[in-house]
Parts: structure tokens; C-alpha cells; sequence
DNA sequence: TTTAGGG
DNA sequence: CCCTAAA
């Protein structure tokens, strides 16, 4: 659906500003702190990270040209459409035989409309391919759950690879999987679907791209390739959902992880290519090394991606299961283990908010991320025995409140938010640039707007704002009882874009449910910290989403790569963290709340207008002229709730500026020049009319009086 | 509530 | 997008 709309625009380019404006608001408001450059210094390169991947394996793709395309807008398309067919039966050939060869299998569905807002865990299996369309090829095997999954969008049809780390048997005999945490967020419909296009190029290879080993090597050759058509390329960046009898999951996060770890491996934009080799790589990896947890992780990382994708790898499947010690290669399994203190020790830093590199501001908060980590004994136990109805939206909180001498003032720590699923979709053809700017502005908007945090406490949530911290039971003597908090998208309803054709639309959160969950862990007193707290999920209000258990334990299993990847994820969540933290920091006298702006209210999350949507302000402008923006809601953007008059107005304004600027100074998603040259004329006619109407009025006036 | 503009 | 003065 996407797709054919812009092709009809017949624009393929896509430049993506380099700090979102919304970041940069958010950043101002103090809820980033860090700064997002363009450069790939932010975190969420990371996430960008696995869309190199993607777009690098393309290697031997069938309709690569080996050659890098220009970077005009436009005007590429003609040629693409011609080629799209036989393009996309070499890619599906391709692909299919690829998930055959590897024993997936592989399910055809079809479903032409946007379903994009289908709740995932309705379909287990089929979850995100639903949301693409057409052929999509879905690995599964017996385990329903997939623990590592990465998929491959392609001109509707989808290369997905699952892997499971785990049988069934295993989940169950082990209960629940110690990882719960490294979910992101499941049974949760919302998804970010972002897109752009660029030049870079991309492979729609096989499945097998996005695993194994061999990316750094193509990456490095390959920073960007070819791409005659101008396909999507969709990523998936979330958990499973959870199986109603829900285990934690863990989704490829590591995926996105692991890229990162070749400290030259050319995450760089296809334009510093070179940057690779030589102290460059420090700039940029940096940030992603702080939030990765280490080498040994990322290793363990790629050896997950090896093993499932190469059955024959000698790589190892790092079960994370406390219970359970499974192992399917020993050496792999040892090694494993053998990481496990660098990886504990590693995992901290990253996940800690007490890195001091001072980005995220979030200092000061954790004193002993070591403790954190290592969950109490009993807490564990009684976590597991809980029941994980993981659904992969908890929060937990635990450990002990910390008693200060005089007052009685309850610290809290917020161990880590986790970005909610996040949906990538985005041509072939753009440039990893562009698709990390694309994926920070996804997560900007996720982090940035419609977020409300929601207490759960004893596994009631707390719905009133108005109770004190006593009156709630929260005081700075409770047990062990769980204190959690959530983040959870604002009440405010998002509508459909424009009818159907929502092409580029950014799905946002379409429900409201909870988005990201906290961990939280009750400031220690001295050493002790408990962070495994559990809760029975329950469902909320409107959202309809649980806040299900949640359990962690890290005493014997070793915190997971998934878990570091989801840290670093979750470290740019960290963003969200100062309004809670800090102000339990500050200590003052509501630790929880911040009275003013976090929950009330929120930044509205940031939805580029498509440019149906561009076309469809611009015709009633046209019609209606400027200065009439109710009516111009009225006329064309009635049913587009998320767009106010004042939004139109705005968004006027903006495009008359973009007429007037160059081409090459234009971000976003390219609005074709023959709309603009109607903005211009429209802008100019009722600008002249508007005059007249001055140059009248006054006189009317005049000659009134 | 709408407009109109600056931020 | 937000915030607001004005209308």
C-alpha cells in the first residue's frame, strides 16, 4: 500500500533532517538531553545498525547493479516500474528458495488492506507480515515463540527469518524465561512505521541476509549498493507477542546489537565509507559501544544469528533460562559462560543509568548498578513462581525503600525503559543515513510524545494521581511488593490517516497501550537490591493491555545479549528516565510525579504529513483559501483527528517555505513540485486577495466614520 | 474557538 | 508542533 502510492509520485528521494525537529523540542523540554546528530553518534544507531545489515547483504542479489545511484530526487522512478516485475520475481524466487533451503516455511497471506493495526498477537505467526502484505514469508517452526526474529520487507512481500532459541519443551520445563526483560514490548499492536527512501541500496537477498556472521564483511564491502526499484525495506524491531500462555520473549534485538560491534564495520553513511579504519570509529561507536554491552556480547550476538541461521554453525544458543541449563553445543556453551562475568559486569555499565558520560543526565541516579543486576534470591524465586503471564509490558520494581534517617522519603530507581516496538518501513533505496535518521525520529516520537507513565503498585494500578505515596501503601517501609511503573500512550487517539491510502503514513499508536515498560528497583538501602519484583498483570482501563508479570533474575543466568541490546535500546529510553528519576533524585516531596508536563501534557507525537495529505491541504487551500483553516479541517482533513486546523495552518506555512527554499535544502518525505508550484500560486493568489481585502477594509472604514 | 504568528 | 495573543 505504501509503496504503490509514492511510486505514483513518482519520487524516490528522501532526505531526512538531521536533527529531527522533534528531537530537538524534546530536547529542549529537557526530556532529551542528549543530542542527535546526524552523524551516528546517537544511540539509535543501533537500531539503524540492523537496517545496514539489511541493506548490505543484498550482494548477490539478483538485480544489483553494483552501482550507486546519484543522489537527485525523482526521476528515478520511471525506469523502476519497469523493472519492478521482473525485479520482484527474481527477489521472491530468490527469497523463497532461500527460506526452503533453510527448512523454513514458509505461509503465503494475503491481505491487501492495512491491517496494520491488527493486534500482533493474533497472529502468533504472521504478526508483522500482516502489516506488509501480499506474499510474505514467514519462518516458523514448533516453538511458537521466537526469540530472535528479523525480517526483510520487499516490495510487499516480506523475507523474515525467525529463529528460536528455544523449544517449547524447553519453555516449559524451564517455567519462565529469566529474560523477560529483553522484551520490548509484545502483545502490543503499536508499531512506528516509518519510511523514506534514499539512494543507498539495498538487497532483498535472501532471508538469510540479515543473520549470520557474514554482514560485517558485506558491510564493509558494501557500504551501499543498487537498487532499481523502490521498494521498502521494513524492520521489524520488536518483540513476539507473547502466546497467551506468554513467556518472555526476546526479539532481535540482538540483531540490531551485534552490528555495532565491528568498530569500523561500516555503519558509516555510504558517504564516509573510510571512516571505518582509524580513529573515526571512536566517534561514532562510542556512544554505541557505552550502550552495547561489549564485545563478548556482540560475539555472543552474532553467534546466536550464526547458529540459527546456519544450522550447521558452530555457533552456540544461549538459552536464557535460569532454570534450565540447555545447552546444543557444548563448546559454544561454555564459552558462553565463560563470558558471562564480562558480560554482567559490561551489562551493568550499559544499563545502568549511571553512565557518566553526563548525555543522558541521567547520573546520579543508580549508585550501584552492580547490585541491581543481581536480583535477590528470594525475589526470584518468587518471580518465577509467580507465573509469567509475560506479556511483555511489565514493570517491576523491587528492592527495598531506602529509609533516610529523618523523613520519610521512598528513592526510587528506574533500571531501564524499553522502547516499544518500533516499525521501520523503508525503501530500498535509502540510505542508511537516512534510515537512522528515520529510526531516531521514530523513537524521538515514542519517547518524545503520547507517553504517560502509569504506576502499578501490588499489581493494582494506581489510577489516582491525587493519593499520596502513604495513602497508596507506597511508604518507605513496604516489603517486597512490586512498585511499577509503565509507559503508556497517551489517551489521545490517533485516527487514520487520510481514507485508505495512507501510504507513508506513520503508524503510530494506533491504541493505547502500553508502550515501554520501567524497571524499577526501590533505591537500595546500602547494598541490598532487589529488582525482581512481580506482578500480576492486570488489564488497564482503555488500554486493554496488561501489565503483565515480569520477572528477572540474573543470579545464575547471565544477563543475555538480547538483554544488552535491549539495554541500548533502552538506553536511549533514557531519555524518558529524568522525569521519573531525577525527580526521585531530587527527592522531593513526590518522587513519582512530575506534576506539570509528563503526563498531562504530552508532546503530541510528531507525524509527518504524507503527501496525500500534502495534496489534499493543498487543494482545499486552493479552494478555500488561507485563513480558513476550520473550514479547510472541515473540508478535507474531517476524519483525521490527529490533525487540527492549527496543524493545516502549520503545516501551510511550512510548505510555502519548502516551495521557496531549494530542493536540495528540503527534508522529509519529498513533496512532488507540482504540488508545491501549487502551494506558491495558491499562497500568492490568496495572499493578493487577502491584500485587496486590506487595502479595502481600510477604506471601508475610513469612509464609515 | 479560531486565527495568525512567533517559538 | 507548541504556545498565545487577539479576535
Amino acid at each position: 500500500m505504501v509503496l504503490q502510492k509514492r511510486l505514483d509520485y513518482g519520487f524516490n528521494g528522501y532526505q531526512v533532517p538531521h536533527i529531527p525537529r522533534a528531537t530537538r523540542s524534546v530536547r529542549r523540554r529537557g526530556i532529551i538531553k542528549r543530542k542527535a546528530d546526524g552523524n551516528g553518534t546517537c544511540p539509535f544507531d543501533l537500531l539503524a545498525t540492523v537496517a545496514g545489515k539489511l541493506l548490505g547483504e543484498g550482494e548477490s542479489s539478483p538485480d544489483s547493479t553494483g552501482s550507486v545511484k546519484g543522489k537527485e530526487k525523482g526521476a528515478i522512478v520511471k525506469d523502476e516500474k519497469v523493472k519492478e516485475a521482473e525485479d520482484k520475481s527474481l527477489k521472491e524466487k530468490s527469497y523463497t528458495e532461500g527460506c526452503y533451503e533453510r527448512g523454513f516455511f514458509i505461509s503465503e497471506l494475503v491481505s491487501q488492506a492495512p491491517v496494520v493495526n491488527r493486534s500482533l498477537s493474533e497472529l502468533p505467526h504472521v504478526q508483522n507480515d500482516t502489516i506488509s502484505r501480499p506474499a510474505s514469508a514467514s519462518m516458523s517452526s514448533d516453538c511458537s515463540e521466537k526469540l530472535l526474529f528479523a525480517k526483510q520487507f520487499v516490495n510487499g512481500e516480506s523475507s523474515e527469518e525467525h529463529e528460536n532459541f528455544c523449544s517449547k519443551t524447553e519453555r516449559e520445563a524451564s517455567g519462565c524465561g529469566v529474560f523477560s526483560s529483553c522484551t520490548l514490548d509484545t502483545e502490543n499492536d503499536k508499531q512506528m512505521k516509518i519510511e523514506l527512501s534514499n539512494k543507498a541500496k539495498v538487497l532483498t537477498d535472501k532471508g538469510t541476509a540479515i543473520s549470520s556472521s557474514k554482514f560485517p564483511d558485506v558491510w564493509d564491502k558494501k557500504p551501499s549498493t543498487l537498487v532499481t526499484s523502490d521498494e521498502n525495506v521494513k524492520l521489524s524491531l520488536s518483540t513476539y507477542p507473547a502466546p497467551s500462555r506468554s513467556f518472555p520473549v526476546i526479539r532481535n534485538d540482538v540483531k540490531l546489537a551485534y552490528k555495532d560491534d565491528d568498530e569500523n564495520s561500516g555503519c558509516t553513511q555510504p558517504s564516509t565509507p573510510n571512516k571505518a579504519s582509524g580513529a573515526a570509529p571512536r566517534v561514532r561507536d562510542r556512544p554505541i559501544k557505552k550502550l552495547l554491552a561489549s564485545k563478548y556480547w556482540v560475539e555472543n550476538l552474532k553467534s546466536d544469528d550464526e547458529g540459527h541461521a546456519n544450522s550447521g554453525g558452530k555457533t552456540m544458543h544461549v538459552y536464557y533460562n535460569r532454570n534450565i541449563g540447555y545447552k546444543r553445543d557444548g563448546y559454544k556453551q561454555q564459552r558462553s559462560q565463560r563470558d558471562f562475568p564480562f558480560k554482567k559486569r559490561k551489562l551493568f555499565k550499559c544499563g545502568s543509568f549511571s553512565n557518566s558520560d553526563g548525555e543522558m543526565s541521567t547520573d546520579g541516579i543508580s549508585s550501584s548498578p552492580k547490585n541491581d543486576l543481581h536480583g535477590n534470591a528470594s525475589g526470584s524465586s518468587k518471580a518465577s513462581s509467580g507465573g509469567c503471564a509475560a506479556v511483555g509490558t511489565s514493570v517491576f520494581s523491587g528492592g527495598r525503600p531506602f529509609l533516610r534517617p529523618g523523613d520519610s522519603h521512598v528513592k526510587f530507581r528506574i533500571k531501564s525503559f524499553k522502547v516499544p516496538e518500533l516499525f521501520v518501513d523503508i525503501p530500498e533505496n535509502a540510505t542508511i543515513g537516512s534510515l537512522k535518521r528515520t529510526v531516531m525520529e521514530a523513537v524521538t516520537a515514542i519517547l518524545g510524545g503520547g507517553l504517560r507513565i502509569g504506576v502499578v503498585f501490588q499489581g493494582k494500578k494506581v489510577r489516582d494521581d491525587n493519593k499520596t505515596l502513604l495513602q497508596t501503601g507506597i511508604s518507605h517501609d513496604y516489603k517486597l511488593d512490586a512498585l511499577g511503573f509503565s509507559l503508556e500512550p497517551n489517551p489521545v487517539q490517533t485516527s487514520q490517516p487520510l481514507g485508505q491510502d495512507c501510504r507513508s503514513c506513520v503508524l503510530p499508536y494506533e491504541t493505547p497501550q502500553p508502550l515501554t515498560s520501567i524497571y524499577v528497583s526501590r533505591c537500595p538501602s546500602p547494598s541490598t537490591v532487589i529488582h525482581t519484583g512481580i506482578h500480576q498483570g492486570r488489564s488497564d482501563d482503555h488500554t486493554g493491555t496488561s501489565l503483565s508479570t515480569f520477572l528477572e533474575s540474573d543470579h545464575e543466568s547471565a544477563p543475555s545479549p538480547h538483554y544488552a541490546a535491549l539495554e541500548k535500546i533502552s538506553a536511549n529510553s533514557r531519555a524518558l528516565v529524568p522525569l521519573t528519576a531525577v525527580n526521585a533524585e531530587a527527592l522531593s516531596a513526590v518522587p513519582l510525579r512530575k506534576p506539570k508536563r509528563s503526563e498531562a501534557t504530552q508532546r503530541r507525537i510528531r507525524r509527518p504529513f504524507s503527501v496525500s495529505e500534502v495534496e489534499a491541504l493543498v487543494q482545499a487551500v486552493e479552494k478555500l483559501g488561507t485563513g480558513r483553516w476550520r473550514d479547510v479541517k472541515l473540508r478535507s482533513f474531517d476524519n483525521a483527528k490527529h490533525r487540527t486546523y492549527v496543524d493545516l495552518k502549520d503545516k501551510w506555512k511550512t510548505l510555502v517555505h519548502t516551495a521557496r527554499i531549494s530542493p536540495q535544502q528540503r527534508r522529509g518525505e519529498p513533496v512532488p513540485q507540482e504540488l508545491l508550484d501549487r502551494v506558491l500560486t495558491a499562497h500568492a493568489y490568496w495572499s493578493q486577495q487577502q491584500a485587496k481585502q486590506q487595502m479595502k477594509q481600510p477604506s471601508e472604514t475610513y469612509l464609515l466614520l
